[in-house]
DNA sequence: CGCCAGGTTGAGGGACCTCAAGAGACGTGG
DNA sequence: CCACGTCTCTTGAGGTCCCTCAACCTGGCG
């Protein structure tokens, strides 16, 4: 097990004002923040952080990174439920006494900041806007899900890989607009898309296949070029709101949609 | 648009010590409770509680009745998120100043007690408590949420329906066991059902068909029959801990599963 | 009584999966 | 440095699960 692990305050971190941490304003409460973390610790790529069924687990704040959260079937089958990017925060949805209906793993070299379950309770205390900014973050996930959610049940595999693509460009870049051309490193296997998407490996190749030769985007070597931001947000099909929920802005939505009934009957047309 | 209301008072109402207001104790504390809500109202059944894209929603309580929420994909598609059992508590995931990414109907006769932002961010302050118990319901809802990840993303359609309908069991019978033969209503029909599970109400009926005659259970006129318990948990293939988090008990879950790279290795078998 | 949403069934098609095989990329150890 | 194994990527062929379209029945409600 290579981690490594070491020590820097919290007040020179580069995410002081991302995430969580950001609740924790005032040298007193960053003292106490500091001094209920753990050291932050290396964790190479592809590795797991902690399985589905452990316990105990505390929280983990990404400094640097991706990982993802996933879930397994009792005959092994995976579904990814979430990826988390630098600033993002793992362990908020689980109780404390509960086992982890989930894991967790990297998908690149990652650096995470752990902060124990019961150092959490102390923040709180002495930090009472921590815990309202965490019901914002889980509140905040919880529309990440839903939006997930409509992907799984409803869109086409195209519309699946450009949601979420689209989704993790946005959210890596934190609010630089798209550009055609603009080439991002990705550190996604085709299998990892495929246990997000609910899709085999297989058809998310030939997916991707498909929008590289209809020149909307390419993924190769882990590297994600955008072909024709144009072509790619509207295959998507994404509400209004997304984008700016993904870029850590809470600007209002614009979202305006009719009942489920004049739904049904634009099924019909 | 028929909706009654009526005023009770919070100290005498049914669901005292469950869901959020559970975190409200003490005579005082309960006054400010009753002072924040507004009188609980009669939604008829089928009805639109609020449109995905409306702004300034307030707290629903579910006194009474069942709802769902969903979402809708720009050309009518729907996906339904959450159904909503009494005791159940909607808007807790939105921000104030956001717009609903999301919509909420009634799917029978309900009635919902109504708690304005503004007072909700006032009972907060006079009983910290609350804070805490909602992010206690935002991370148990999470979870629910993953659980249906999985379900659209990687069981098959008789799966995914033994799995919901399973789940609705035991969260509307709250901690009562499974029997053969046991009989309740359930007010869902095949198109909730197909948006709920990523399928077509078509071949949800089929499904039906088939579930009934293995003798597995039986949906008719909004009537639920479980005929074998057993065959039925099986095809569900739910984690353990899984039935506590729905009846609404945090005991420890036992799940016990490998890494995601053993998960490979067995899909290979 | 008539309407309409929901339920039921059949026929046919398409999106996605399974199986199979080979090439490329990458890390590891000799 | 190369050899090797492993994981990923790629493509083809064939199959299946689920969808689409269409028709008819049923039940609840004004």
């Amino acid at each position: 097990m290579t981690v490594v692990t070491w020590q820097a305050g919290c007040s020179s971190c580069h995410l002081r004002d991302f995430g969580l941490c950001q609740a924790v304003q005032g040298p007193q409460e960053i003292a106490c923040l500091q001094s209920v973390r753990q050291p932050a610790r290396f964790h190479p790529s592809g590795r797991t952080v902690f399985l589905q069924g452990s316990r105990g687990i505390p929280l983990y704040n990404v400094l640097s990174g991706w990982l993802f959260s996933y879930q397994l079937l009792p005959d092994g089958r995976r579904q990814i439920l979430q990826f988390l990017l630098p600033g993002d925060i793992a362990g908020l949805e689980c109780e404390d006494s509960m086992g982890m209906t989930h894991g967790l793993e990297t998908l690149c070299e990652s650096v995470l900041c752990t902060i124990p379950r019961e150092g959490f309770r102390h923040l709180i205390d002495s930090c009472p806007a921590v815990a309202e900014h965490a019901r914002k973050i889980l509140a905040r996930d919880m529309i990440l899900l839903f939006e997930h959610m409509a992907t799984l049940g409803r869109r086409t595999a195209r519309e699946r890989v450009a949601c979420l693509l689209l989704e993790l460009v946005v959210r890596s870049g934190r609010s630089t607009c798209l550009t055609n051309g603009m080439s991002l490193r990705m550190p996604l296997t085709q299998p990892i898309l495929a246990d997000a998407l609910g899709l085999t490996a297989i058809h998310v190749n030939r997916v991707l296949r498909e929008l590289r030769e209809q020149r909307v985007m390419e993924l190769a070597h882990k590297q994600l070029t955008i072909l024709d931001t144009e072509k790619l947000t509207r295959l998507a099909g994404l509400p209004d709101g997304m984008m700016d929920l993904w870029t850590g802005q809470s600007t209002a939505s614009g979202v305006s949609r009719t009942s489920s009934q004049a739904a049904v009957q634009m099924r019909r047309l």
